[in-house]
DNA sequence: CTGGGGAGGGGGCCC
DNA sequence: CGGGCCCCCTCCCCA
């Protein structure tokens, strides 16, 4: 709780924190790790899902305003327009936003008038698929007003494009109060500047291709010599004026444009460089119409010293807040024209831009560590136990950090519904509280309104009010009900005593319970009511564990780590299912044939096929059937005919039972004589009680003892004649299920009496 | 058919 | 007294 408390210690710190060198290790690189993570890794390990708002359609705002998610806001400016989003809460790592949505062109139905400010491209198979652009707020999402971040300090987002869509992931907690500022994954950001590449590759007009590339440089590239580009970089800036043009070969331009975006980075001004009037277009255009590299401005000057990449240059001790009052607006890769841009007003549109993403930065290389992580990326600090001190203790040793208090985005309301406990999940939602206890109190996973507090919201789908009101009721009612002897004001029938104390009995199944709140839970069994309802997909359960427990199908969390091969589980029930495939354990053992499993369900599958049908010798004084005729033999003289009610003898009922199914007797033919199965039965008994106690084996001595006398008594005319039922059965299923089991060994002779 | 994981249901215990 | 959390059990699905 100590670490945690340091990592909330104050709004918008943990950020912060978290990428100075204070923080612990373990995190440092579970976090850096999330740098290398390719985007189907945010798709895989993501923790939380957080979907848009859905409003009526015939709200009057546009949906890119009324899809934004309950735990975020907009913030807006003087003239009331959206400046950014914000976190309204606290957002673990791992949240997922989205998708982005839009209008939808094709590279060939752009419309000549479009404005690429807000497009998305969508690569499939590494060709461009087409766009998605968030220009019109009727179309699009809230995912257009989120502003691009400047730096990895200050960068909490990253956008992903997952099958056709695009995500935004949190790559670190946002704090409450915290603008969400996203920047592109590596592997976006690779499709992008691969685009870029191609397109100058394309570019084989004569006219020479002159891109800007940061405020002080121009690359200009042009295609005066057949099989040789020429790549001129000039400083545009205010840092030089002296041109230095620099020919490359074709083969070696795009590593020129990596190298210069390097020095760039890296705040490496070429005072050699000649002056560009700062009135001229920063871009040429190549053939199909777009920019290529971004211009930055000479505002953001800290992004040329370091800061202005967001995977590189976390580890800079101090970084310029965002500040309001300065005119903001990022361009992304396409600079003003396309991509990550501000929604920052027009006004200051050209005067907050990038530095190009890092994925133009040469891989390798003393200043980028960060980009070489070991290849196992762990998943999101988040998605860990939530409780249990093996579980939280191993967590501890493993990472080194405890975990983060877990308030699921877009899950908790700001207004809830019903008055928060003082116990449960809002209080995850504070620092200095742990450890943690899984899963907090969220509008999904909240219990029913309590009636003096229950105030609808209209988010609140009217099925669950429903049943919440339903609830209510009911127990209103009980409450106000005569009480009729000993009971409950809160149970709808009168409670009985037993030895003075209350009797918590179900008055449906006559269960009994320790104390009145269970029993109340389990009358929910009977009742049919199921007042926890997800909101996601509108299954309901009876418990509000459970309902919690469901809502990690939609996350996708998985808190239950196996120590041994490191799966995650989503239960502790699963993992401990799982575990016994390293231990060996198989507590589910068939008692016939002695086969072993983890599973009670496998068990039961199991013994289906010892199931009567398959048996052929039906005992006409106990019903039980065997699948030899030996086995009836034994069994009719062991136990059956003797005095059954003795212990003894249902012990052998059971032995001979198993032994009918033991492959010794599968291998004895039905015309075995008595000392060929009295040998069959030794050997079996000697094999299925190996390794038993002494006191077993003791038991198993008397067992054969008796087996073998019953096996070489006389038949006494008592005995009565074996049914064969499998020949009047109509279940053609024996004959297939049968041979299944008894390959060889077919009952192929009628008993007697047939 | 076996064996593995995923998911839901019931109930006990503790705060 | 209610809520939270946990455990056990059960069943389903699929390789």
């Amino acid at each position: 709780s100590l670490e945690r408390a340091k990592l909330h210690e104050a709004p918008g710190a943990a950020a912060a924190k978290l990428t100075s060198g204070s923080r612990p290790p373990d995190l440092e690189s579970s976090l850096s790790d999330m740098n290398a993570w390719r985007e189907v890794d945010f798709a895989l390990n993501c923790t939380y899902i957080v979907p848009d708002q859905v409003s009526d359609p015939s709200f009057s705002l546009p949906k890119a305003m009324t899809s934004i998610p309950r735990n975020l806001t907009f913030d807006y400016s003087a003239d009331n327009e959206v400046t950014g989003v914000f976190s309204k809460e606290y957002i673990p790592q791992g949240t997922r936003f989205g998708p982005l949505q839009g209008d939808l062109y094709t590279k060939d139905s752009v419309p000549k008038e479009a404005n690429r400010k807000y497009f998305w491209r969508i690569y499939s198979g590494g060709q461009l698929q087409h766009f998605i652009d968030g220009y019109d707020v009727q179309k699009s999402n809230w995912m257009r007003y989120v502003n691009p971040a400047r730096c990895l300090a200050e960068q909490n987002l990253v956008a992903c494009q997952n099958g056709r869509d695009v995500y935004f992931y949190t790559i670190r907690p946002v704090e409450p109060k915290q603008e969400l500022l996203v920047w592109y994954s590596q592997e976006f950001a690779q499709r992008l500047c691969s685009h870029m590449v191609a397109s100058l590759w394309k570019c084989k007009n004569q006219k020479p291709l002159r891109v800007r590339v940061s405020e002080n440089r121009e690359a200009i590239f042009s295609n005066q010599k057949r099989k040789r580009r020429r790549c001129v970089f000039f400083s545009c800036g205010q840092y030089g004026n002296a041109a230095y043009p620099e020919t490359v070969s074709q083969t070696k331009l795009s590593i020129s444009v990596l190298q210069l975006i390097y020095d760039m980075t890296h705040g490496l001004p070429h005072t050699s460089s000649p002056t560009l009037p700062p009135t001229e277009n920063h871009l040429e255009e190549d053939p199909e119409g777009r920019g290529v590299i971004p211009s930055p401005q000479p505002d953001r000057r800290e992004a040329l010293l370091g800061l202005n990449h967001p995977y590189l240059s976390d580890h800079h001790p101090s970084l310029p807040a965002p500040h309001r009052g300065l005119p903001l607006h990022l361009h992304g890769l396409y600079g003003h024209r396309e991509g990550l841009v501000s929604s920052y007003p027009p006004l200051y549109s050209h005067s907050r831009h990038l530095q190009p993403p890092y994925q133009f930065l040469p891989p390798y290389g003393p200043h980028y560590p960060r980009l070489i992580l070991p290849p196992y990326s762990p998943p999101f600090p988040s998605v860990i136990p939530s409780r249990g001190s093996l579980r939280y203790s191993s967590y501890l040793g493993t990472d080194g950090v405890p975990y983060p208090p877990i308030a699921p985005p877009n899950l908790l309301p700001v207004s809830l519904p019903y008055a928060p406990s003082s116990q449960g999940g809002l209080k995850e939602l504070t620092p200095n509280v742990s450890p943690p206890r899984g899963a907090p109190a969220t509008p999904e996973l909240s219990p029913p309104a309590k009636p003096d507090s229950y105030h609808p919201s209209p988010e609140q789908s009217p099925s669950s009010c429903e049943e919440a009101m339903n609830l209510s009721l009911a127990l209103n009612k009980s409450s106000t009900a005569p009480r009729n002897g000993p009971g409950h004001k809160s149970l709808p029938y009168p409670l009985k005593k037993q030895n003075g104390k209350i009797k918590y009995e179900c008055n449906i199944c006559s269960k009994t319970f320790g104390q009145l709140s269970n029993l109340k839970v389990h009358l929910r069994v009977h009742s049919g009511e199921r007042p926890f309802q997800c909101h996601l997909c509108k299954k309901s359960f009876t418990q509000l564990a459970h309902l919690q427990k469901h809502h990690l199908v939609h996350t996708g969390e998985k808190p239950h780590e196996c120590q041994v091969c490191h799966k995650r589980f989503s239960s502790t029930s699963n993992l401990k299912t799982h575990l016994r495939l390293h231990s060996g354990e198989k507590p589910y053992q068939c008692k016939l044939c002695n086969t072993k499993f983890t599973q009670y369900i496998h068990l039961k599958l199991h013994r289906r096929l010892h199931s009567s049908r398959d048996r052929p010798y039906r005992c006409a004084l106990c019903s039980q059937t065997f699948f030899h005729r030996f086995s009836l033999f034994v069994h009719q003289r062991s136990c059956c005919l003797a005095n059954s009610a003795g212990p003894v003898n249902v012990h052998m009922k059971e032995m001979v039972e198993r032994f009918d199914a033991s492959q010794e007797a599968d291998t004895l033919t039905e015309t075995a004589s008595t000392s060929q199965v009295g040998e069959a039965v030794e050997h079996w008994l000697a094999r299925t009680l190996e390794g038993e106690g002494k006191e077993d084996q003791k038991e198993a001595t008397v067992l054969l003892k008796a087996l073998t006398a019953a096996i070489n008594a006389p038949v006494t005319p008592m005995v009565p004649s074996a049914v064969p039922v499998s020949h009047h059965s109509p279940t053609l299923g024996f004959q297939e299920r049968a041979s299944v089991v008894h390959l060889h060994r077919r009952p192929t002779v009628k008993t007697e009496g047939q």
